[in-house]
DNA sequence: GCATTTTTTGACCGATTGGACAAACGTTAG
DNA sequence: CTAACGTTTGTCCAATCGGTCAAAAAATGC
């Protein structure tokens, strides 16, 4: 039979596929696109090299498939964020969601930001499309917090730059942060200090004048 | 004679050295050290593959020359930062510098960021030798600020940690931040409004309670 | 000038890469 | 049992990789 394109698929097919997704996002986050091959990700997920490529069309797919589905959960918590509540509190867990983010799915994080890194090949036009106007009608959102007095005049856009980049380097730059912090940031506990610096960096420079 | 090892080096050796190092910074910021090819530098660089590699021993020792030159320029910025001035001008200028090196020298940042993100298999001793004792000593120096109450109760480590993540941000993520942007971030101003965002971020939120 | 040293290049090499293919093996429905 | 379909693998291939080498070309010193 064909390699399985559109058609209906197993059980099989649908275990092992997410099996190679799996093993995939360890090497391609470790080594980046280049960098990782495909008999590294065939090993890792235990099995062949021609039997994995019965299963995806080349190393291409599967990669493109990986990122697909990781934007879904990435941009996830920045959707969330709405004016029904407090606005303080919405970024306070919007800053809290993404860095919990980091914590626990520091591989798609490094995943995103190799892609970015190289020039988004393979992204872009999501970017100036479903990214931005998403970002658009949050900043929307923001600045009508703003003009209500409710929030600190501030740049919604570089606001949210200021969020991701702080939130993110603790997946991406995640080696450095480690030697930075010795034997202080072996546990867990550096995601909580950053927690606990974040929000006070963030909302108690956004609260407004009183 | 033999490839220039340790020997005394010619007017032409020293210029095409540099030649090829500009040429390389391109390639591997652009595509990170597998996804760079030596046949790439070479044609950036203008000549031949053997005759590049009669100037390098390989691929590996034009990258660790590159990354041995980009650290010096690279911590320059926090090195300066010690407190014999107003700790709130010698944190903003910190900033500023930080962010204009972003904007001057974002291949520079690119390659030091893959290399981060793979891990630092060429740097981690640097960043746990070199790196640490040096943000440690920066660290004391604001934590002397602090209880002499010149500056807001805060982490020096996580404060550093937030000035590289944003600041290098705006070149790492440089595609993500024009898309986002659309026509808005196409020339160099969103460098000074990063500027004013990331002064009233940091430092309004640093400022001693009054 | 000429001899010596430095620079440049075309041709080549072994290793690794992503991928193709047909044959073998398993599974399942009648 | 058996035919049909799904799954797995050993083997192979062309392309690309980093790097070598000897010989030609250019520069340099006397």
């Amino acid at each position: 039979m064909e390699a399985p394109a559109k058609r209906r698929r197993t059980r099989i097919q649908i275990e092992k596929r997410d099996l190679i997704l799996e093993a995939a996002l360890d090497v391609f986050s470790a080594h980046g696109f280049r960098g990782a091959t495909v008999d590294q990700i065939a090993e890792a997920a235990g099995m062949s090299k021609p039997n994995l490529l019965y299963y995806f069309r080349g190393k291409e797919d599967i990669h493109t498939t990986l990122i697909k589905r990781l934007l879904e959960t990435w941009l996830a918590p920045l959707r969330e964020l709405d004016d029904v509540g407090d606005p303080i509190s919405e970024l306070r867990s919007y800053i809290r969601r993404k860095l919990e983010m980091s914590r626990d799915f520091p591989r798609e994080s490094r995943l995103f930001a190799n892609e970015i890194l190289q020039g988004a090949p393979r992204v872009k036009p999501m970017l100036e499309g479903e990214l931005k106007s998403l970002v658009d009608d949050k900043a929307e959102i923001i600045r009508g917090w703003i003009r209500a007095g409710r929030i600190a005049r501030t740049d919604p856009y570089h606001l949210l730059f200021a969020i991701w980049a702080t939130t993110q380097h603790y997946a991406d730059f995640d080696v450095q942060v480690r030697a930075v912090l010795g034997s202080k940031g072996d546990g867990e506990g550096r995601f909580e200090d950053a927690a606990r610096f974040l929000e006070r960096l963030f909302l108690d420079g956004l609260k407004p004048k009183s």
